[in-house]
Parts: structure tokens; sequence; C-alpha cells
DNA sequence: CGTAAAAGCTGACATATATCATTGTTTGCC
DNA sequence: GGCAAACAATGATATATGTCAGCTTTTACG
């Protein structure tokens, strides 16, 4: 039924009533075993481990899965959410547009990560967007099931509180090393990042592969200062290319490169 | 007695016992009735306005007051923390040391702001170093007064992380100026920022005075470039000086300037 | 398969910012 | 009041990075 799947991408993009039709429109998916958040391994890498059984029960039964193709956003900067996100799979940037017209990368969340929580909790609009880097499973979270268990479940409300504070020392992180360090530095810190992070496969090339553009946009840089840089490190022997993938060849050398020799 | 206050610097650096000792020695201060939580109006602008007449009371008795000299260290970067401090006057700078042997000031901390939560929630070691930027007066409050109100109360708990939440949009926001803005913009704001936060006097200057070497370490840039621009700005008519006090003179001019024209 | 669009690359150049060096000015303090 | 130390100011210069423009390669897709 195509039809249906029209009518779901309509009420996404212009109706604020979404989250009540989705739900109707999911409840086939709900009585999927599989997908039940109480079997979700993902659920351990987020706050959601702190949820009683029931309180997961209720969460599972309002949910709903989505699948997000490459490129396609789960929100923007400025919508109202009615939920979160919980990454089941693929990897989300969230990014922020400047008033020169250029998007900053703030963090790219992955499988586990719950993306939204903050402008829920505080009942705010969303600071950031977040834009699929590849094709992506995610479940939406009706706010009112977070928000209730966070008025009654203090061991989850602890939890999040120390995901939350986890958060703030890596942007305060994030802080010192856009005004302190070089692009060069940068750059080379973001392979290393994207090394450990999302790991690489047998050939030593990284798993998660971004575009230049995105790799600028991480690190705060014109996208062909970043292409010359890393055209400099391949030719330096710190990295190596086939195809869209790139792979780190010299991690020592990068780190080096990034702690300012 | 003079030893005593010798004694106590002698704790706070050297000793881990340091907060056991300086409850003992601040029995006679706790006597002080205005120095009740209770009765503190600096509470009201903090999460611990979440906590209940005996959480609070128990908080009090266990707390000190303290006193911070212009340029002393509540603490450093790598401390462990064995409370939090809740600032009842003045100013703190939370700053990091970067690579390159440079303070960047990630945040500004004022009356009824608590320092070092982030640190006692996930039991950490600072990730910032607080210096006071003028004479400040501080509590401390145990760690053991706030973890056990965070596992007991709900409320408190969900107050704490919606502070924490705001911190981590503003940090985001800060990422974002960080990376794409210039230096010019960056101080602009900042001027901004010390206006709408700390207020000027009748003449028109700002009343929280920093150094331009902070100014150049909040906005992440050399204090040469921070002294030169701030030279410009006062040519163009839209900052004043006199003595070491800096006022803003055409607040419209700065906010176009800080926002690209 | 072929074409258009997107992504990647490179050069030339402009500019913002850092760095180093020197001097002037304020401040705290004996 | 005077002196040292911190702070502020300014010039000269080097460097990193942004911008614009043109070109090549890869990718998407009808």
């Amino acid at each position: 039924m195509p039809k249906v799947s029209e009518f779901q991408r309509f009420l996404y993009d212009n109706c604020q009533l979404f989250n009540n039709f989705m739900v109707i429109l999911g409840k086939a998916q709900k009585m999927d075993q599989k997908s039940r958040c109480e079997n979700c391994i993902v659920r351990q890498f987020n706050s959601l481990r702190a949820m009683t059984k029931e309180e997961l029960k209720r969460v599972s039964d309002s949910k709903l899965m989505k699948t997000v193709k490459k490129g396609e956003a789960l929100f923007e900067e400025g919508d109202k959410l009615n939920g979160v996100y919980c990454v089941r799979n693929g990897v989300s940037k969230l990014s922020k547009l400047s008033a020169n017209g250029k998007d900053q990368i703030v963090k790219l969340a992955t499988k586990g990560e719950v993306m939204g929580q903050r402008s829920v909790i505080v009942e705010e609009t969303a600071n950031l967007s977040a834009v699929a880097v590849n094709d992506m499973e995610v479940c939406f979270i009706p706010k009112e099931a977070i928000v209730n268990t966070l008025h009654s479940n203090p061991d989850f409300t602890y939890e999040v509180l120390r995901h939350m504070a986890h958060h703030l020392k890596e942007a305060d992180d994030v802080i010192v090393n856009m005004s302190q360090k070089t692009v060069k530095q940068r750059i080379a810190e973001a392979f290393l990042y994207l090394k450990h992070n999302y790991g690489e496969d047998k050939d030593g090339y990284l798993l998660l592969t971004l575009s230049r553009e995105d790799i600028a946009n991480v690190v705060g840089t014109a996208t062909e200062s970043c292409i010359r840089i890393i055209s400099e490190f391949k030719k330096k022997g710190l990295l190596k290319s086939s195809g869209k993938k790139l792979g780190i060849v010299d991690e020592k050398g990068l780190q080096d490169l990034a702690d300012g020799f």
C-alpha cells in the first residue's frame, strides 16, 4: 500500500498530529516481538536500561520504529519534538546552522544513543538538526512515556542525568579543541575519533565514511581546506584512500600531530 | 587566630581529609543564622530550590562558607571534588588548559550557580579549573548531601537535570560560535553577554571587568588580537573605557557586528 | 549506458589571526 | 612617593585559513 507511506510522509512533514496518527498506523509493527524494547540490546547503552519492566513495556507499546534514508532529517533545529529517537542502527549528525550559512556538526549519534532528550526534558524546541549520515533504523518514543518515567523513577532520572553530564563534558572538551587547536590538529583528531568509535574493516579502512564536507563541518573549517589537509595527510603516509573509503595508516603519527607534535 | 587559617590553607592544599577537618573548624560559622541555606536567596536560582526543608537543613548543617580572593582557585582540573560550590557572591571562571599552554575559559559562574556538580554526579575528577575573577563568597557542600538527595528526591534530580540540559545547550551554542564566527564577532558577542548578564553602572560601564587576557581566553584568541580589536571598537565608537573599566556605547552596532552585519 | 549532478581536487589570492618585540600605562605595595 | 610587576597598546611580520574559480572524478539514476 504505497498510499499509506505517502500519507505518513505528508503527516511527518506537515502535521501537528503526526504522532497520534503514527501510533495508529504503527500498531501492526508493534506486534513484532523482535522489536520489543524489553529484548532490544541497544537499550543497554543508554538510559533506558534504568527503566523497570513495566515502564519499558509501556514505552514499547507506544514507540514506533522508523527507517530513515541517508540524507533525510529526523528533525530540524526549531522543531517541537513530541518524543525522542533511539538509534538502533546507522549514524546521525547533530548540527546547527550558523549565521554564515554553514552547518556545524556538534555531535554524531550512533547505535544506542538517544536523540532529542534535551529538548523534551526542558520542553524547548530542538536546538540542533538531526540528519542521517547513512541509512538508519530508529525508534520514536513519545515524550509522555519519557516524562512520566522521569517523574516517577529516580533511578531513570539519575541515569539520564549521568548521560547528560557525560555529554556536557564532551561538549566542554570540544569547545577547548575548537578554540585552541589548528584545523590540521582537529582533522587528525577527527580521524582518530572515527577509528576509535566506529572501527575499521579488515583492510584498515574506516567503517564510517563521511564526506569531506561533513568532516569539514565537524572540525569547523572550509571544505577546500579539509580536502587539502586530507591530501597532505595521504602524501605524508598518515592516511590512505580507496574510492570513497579512508583509512588510517600511521595512527601514532596522527596522534602526535593532534597533540601538537 | 592566624595559625588556624594557615592550617586551613595547608589542609586545603594538601590533605585528603580536608573536608572532615573543615567541617569541624566550620562549626562556629554554622551557628550564624544568616548563613542558613533555608534563608539563602541564592538558592532560588539553582537546583537546591527543589530540596525539601529537611534536606536543606542537612545541607546547611554540613556546608561551610568560604571566601576566595581574586585569582585564587576553588579547584583545579584533575582534582577529586568532595563536594560542590554554591556561589553566593563574585564570579568564577571555569577554564581548561589546552596543549599549547593557553587557558580556554568555558564558562563564567555567578551568584546562584553551583560549580562542580558534574564531577560529583559522575564521580570523575574535575574537568575544568575554577578560579575567582573577583573576590568571592561560596558555600562548600559535601558531596554526600548532594548524592543522597539525588537518590531520594526525584524532584531534585529532575531539577539538576534541567539545569544540566540548559548548560548543554549553551555549550553546543558556544561550539557553533567558536567554529563559525570570527574573533571580532566573538568579542562583540562577549561584551553583549557581559552587559546582559552582569549589567552596567550608571555611567554605562560594565559591572564585571575582565582583563583583556581573560576576554581573549573566553573567545579563544591571542591576547594581542583581543587588545587590537577592543582598540578598534573604541575608535569606531562601539566601546568606551575609563581606567580598567569598559563600557558599551553602541549596543546595536555591536549586535550587528556579532551577527555578521 | 550515458548524462547530469554531486563530490573531490588544485591553484591563486585575499585576509584574519598569531607571534614576537618593544614601549607605555596602571596597579599594588613597601 | 616611588618602584616593580602586571597589564595594555602598537608595529612588523609570518602563517594559517578562507574564498573564488576552474577542473576532474565519481555517483546516481532514467
